[in-house]
DNA sequence: GCTTGACTTAAAGCTAACTTTAAGTTCTAG
DNA sequence: CTAGAACTTAAAGTTAGCTTTAAGTCAAGC
């Protein structure tokens, strides 16, 4: 299979493929007179990666995970820690975009006129305080 | 007050002021031998700026949003219409991240030993691309 | 054999919100 | 008066996950 025919199976593009084989993603497949060709295996690879980082993970992440997969490790514990780490990323997250979703609500209810408005924001300082100190790194 | 006094007190970084002030967030202020001095109303400005960052607004939306306010126009329907869109956005993320977690519990429970993981994971695949719909820009 | 589409590379570009750097100026305390 | 802290600027660097570009090579069909 050539790269754009991955690619198209795969749904991304084959730019995304080169990148991921570059970040240590994916395996360098065999060449016939330079361009790559690859086994139907690689597919299964690249639409777990896909998964993966639509799970949040991040390709540092995926690729600790994957490099555990190619040694035959058990899955156990490595994945374990990886996706418990990510469930407490994924729930600060709700917990801070409800907080975020109540106080927008509340402003969204607050009829104040022109610059008025700064000080009824700046009124609910505390609940702010909170929520800046619950600022994840993206996500 | 001087900008370093001013970033104390807002808590944040000289270089963070300079940069609203260069993206038409915050005023030029008056300036002493070529140095910035601010007006106490600044103080507040910029804390106004730090709330609307950490409720996800992004510095384009504030500076449209401070535009109006600077104008004296009546806060309505500009800061309504932001203010919903950014719920709506919010929501989204709620929802996707509510699926994420499921997702991951899911996973966690599942004990499948070496790559045969994948081909569980792979199963769940209109989940996951219910979940790529949902991609959001970021947050 | 030739065209054309698919492939190759390295390097730069994209987005957002800043920070850092470099080189120079000004303020302030002693 | 002088040391050093704080200020000034423009431009480049940071992060992630790619995409785009430029310039060139290869493959497949006619």
């Amino acid at each position: 299979m050539k790269i754009g025919q991955l690619a198209r199976t795969a749904g991304l593009n084959a730019s995304a493929i080169r990148y991921y084989e570059k970040r240590g993603l994916l395996a360098p497949p065999q060449r016939t007179g330079g361009q790559r060709r690859y086994a139907s295996d690689a597919l299964s690879r690249v639409l777990l990666i896909r998964f993966a980082t639509g799970m949040g993970f991040t390709l540092a992440e995926i690729k600790l995970f994957l490099n555990g997969l190619r040694d035959n490790t058990p899955v156990g514990p490595r994945w374990k820690k990886l996706a418990t780490r990510k469930l407490i990323e994924v729930e600060q997250n709700i917990a801070r975009s409800r907080k975020l979703k109540s106080l927008l609500q509340g402003l969204l209810h607050c009829h104040c006129p022109s610059l008025q408005f700064c000080v009824n924001c700046l009124r609910l300082s505390p609940k702010l305080r909170r929520l800046e100190n619950m600022r994840m790194k993206r996500r």
